[in-house]
RNA sequence: GCGAAAAUAGCUCAGUUGGUAGAGCACAACCUUGCCAAGGUUGGGGUCGCGGGUUCGAGUCCCGUUUUUCGCUCCA
């Protein structure tokens, strides 16, 4: 384990070193759990989105994709369950570090203030039998008014606590109460925090005018929310998908390893709706194709496992993950939940609007069933990243840096070098590079010997290097060398484009789902 | 969130009991060589994460803070 920590941070190193993921505002000490994609980490996640993108909507005449905006009706969030799920102050106590919600410390605190009371009533009840008037009791006795004055002013300065969301006043009344943890029976308390899932901004230029919106936690809702304008509009027929690739935010309390777990990231999501009672058959069905989509890429097939749920969330009744082998251990990829038809009823519910399908098959209307393929970009991209990585012992004992990345998903696909910066071979390789930069990312390097050149597109992943020689300036051939096994072929300039074309193309992994 | 460790050049790191910041690689220019990195010359780059304190003097000691990593906890 401690081994695979030290490959970890050697793959987190290199990804800085050679401009693929930079730890966000570094110069200003860096802002947790936000990365930013360099030079070369952009070029990639752009192919990966593009492989998603090309085998959602190209190879499925059924499935067609949308962009939905960030910004939603606030209203949404609480259709979905997320304002609801994700809204309460939290403490914790530092000795037994338990976490409370501060708003039930509270309120507990308040109910023993009331029991306090009833006890005094009690006691006065016992002692004076029946003849006891309860209501003079409660209005005149001293005791009982004092503390009910306490409890009052408790209450008032709880509610406007609550009312103004203010924290450090939650805090300070629980200290200045001196509530004890239950557990601990100590008041080591940590300041109290907002547990909220969604990052909150205002919409509107005028303090007054304004209303509270989320960034979105999930893509999702963009796609429930539009579903029957692109049923509608692209006249499409159950069973049909939408899919999306965007940005969500979430503000978690442990954001970690790297960019597994960020507070910014993109997915791809797909919704597919289907006729209720054949939901799971087809979410069968995509569990299937989503692990064929992954192994497409040739990562090594042991590298992925399902995980199937057991406890599954209120809206699912069939859940899975797919899971793939991090240098940190299996970690959740992706996830195929069959959503039941959850949140089209919500939407339903809380616009007031009629969502529901007609379907001209069975002449009636129903709310469609949803299967939901969810993937994260910055994980694919990790586990793209890690798997590829490889410190090679070569023959002679030198050594190598090399991506063995799938080469459609390569920053770069080819690099043009002259052998020597004379001779007419850099004006030559130029005139290659021309040529080529319109189909291909293409690089020119004739710094420093052709070696260190090669082993420069190695750590980037370069799948092709071409070398014009002298021997170019006669017959037009170049070496074309390849980045796993080395190997160097003489081609002819002509042959070049398809070549590559047949194996750095997103349409070459395509071709292998069918 | 709690606990522990760490932070010095783009990367990896050294820096003695406190005394004027270093190496290798990388980068730039020039020369040389030319098919699997690390030839030569020269050069650029660091207020040692940030803030405060102790001291004549702090990369080094103390406090705080930020970020990262690991464990626990939480969450999907």
């Amino acid at each position: 384990m401690a081994q695979q920590d030290e490959v970890f941070k050697k793959i987190v190193s290199h990804a800085k070193e050679y401009g693929f993921v930079f730890q966000s505002s570094e110069i200003y000490d860096g802002l947790a759990a936000v990365y930013d994609y360099g030079q070369n980490g952009v070029e990639m996640k752009n192919n990966i989105k593009r492989y998603w993108w090309d085998a959602m909507t190209l190879l499925h005449e059924n499935i067609v994709g949308i962009d939905s905006a960030i910004f939603m009706h606030p209203t949404i969030w609480k259709a979905s369950g997320h304002v609801d799920a994700f809204n309460d102050p939290l403490i914790d106590n530092r000795d037994s570090k338990k976490r409370y919600r501060a708003d039930v410390l509270i309120e507990d605190e308040l109910a023993k203030i009331d029991d306090k009371i009833e006890k005094e009533v009690a006691k006065a009840k016992k002692r004076f039998g029946d003849s006891f008037d309860e209501a003079l009791f409660r209005e005149t006795n001293p005791r009982v008014l004092e503390t009910k004055a306490k409890r009052d002013a408790l209450h008032e300065r709880f509610a406007k606590a609550m009312n103004d969301n203010n924290l450090d006043e939650l805090r300070q009344i629980i200290i200045d109460q001196e509530i004890v943890c239950p557990i601990s029976g100590t008041k080591n308390w940590t300041e109290v925090r907002q547990f909220n899932l969604m990052f909150r901004t205002e919409m509107g230029s005028t303090a007054d005018g304004a209303m509270t919106v989320y960034l979105r936690p999930e893509t999702a809702q963009g796609i429930f929310v539009n579903y029957l304008n692109v049923q509608k509009t692209g006249r499409m027929r159950l069973p049909f998908g939408i899919a999306q690739i965007g940005k969500a935010f979430r503000n978690e309390i442990v954001a970690r390893q790297f960019i597994f777990r960020m507070r910014e990231f993109e997915q791809m999501e797909m919704q597919f709706f289907v006729r209720p009672g054949e939901e799971l058959k087809w979410f069968a069905t995509w569990k299937e194709w989503r692990l064929k989509w992954h192994k497409a890429l040739g990562l090594g097939d042991a590298k992925y496992r399902y995980h199937d749920h057991d406890k599954l969330a209120h809206y699912a009744n069939a859940a899975t993950d797919i899971e793939f082998e991090m240098p940190f251990g299996f970690k959740e990829v992706e996830g195929i939940h069959s959503r039941t038809n959850f949140d089209l009823s919500q939407h339903e519910k809380y616009s007031g609007k009629n969502i529901k399908y007609f379907d001209p098959e069975l002449n009636e209307s129903y709310t469609p069933y949803v299967i939901e393929t969810s993937i994260g970009v910055d994980r694919m991209f990790l586990s793209v990243l890690c798997s590829s990585y490889e410190e090679q012992q070569l023959e002679g004992g030198d050594k190598r840096v090399v991506l063995h990345l799938p080469a459609p998903l390569a920053p770069v696909k080819c690099a043009v070098m002259p052998l020597v910066r004379k001779d007419g071979l850099p004006e030559k390789a130029r005139e290659i590079v021309n040529d080529l930069k319109f189909d291909f990312a293409t690089r020119y390097d004739e710094k420093d010997s052709i070696g260190k050149r090669y082993r420069r597109q190695d750590a980037i992943g370069t799948p092709y290097c071409i070398t014009v020689d002298h021997q170019t300036l006669e017959d037009n051939t170049v070496t074309l060398r390849e980045r796993d096994s080395m190997q160097q072929t003489r081609v002819n300039i002509a042959e070049l484009h398809k070549l590559i074309h047949d194996s750095v193309s997103i349409t070459s992994l395509l071709r292998k789902l069918g």
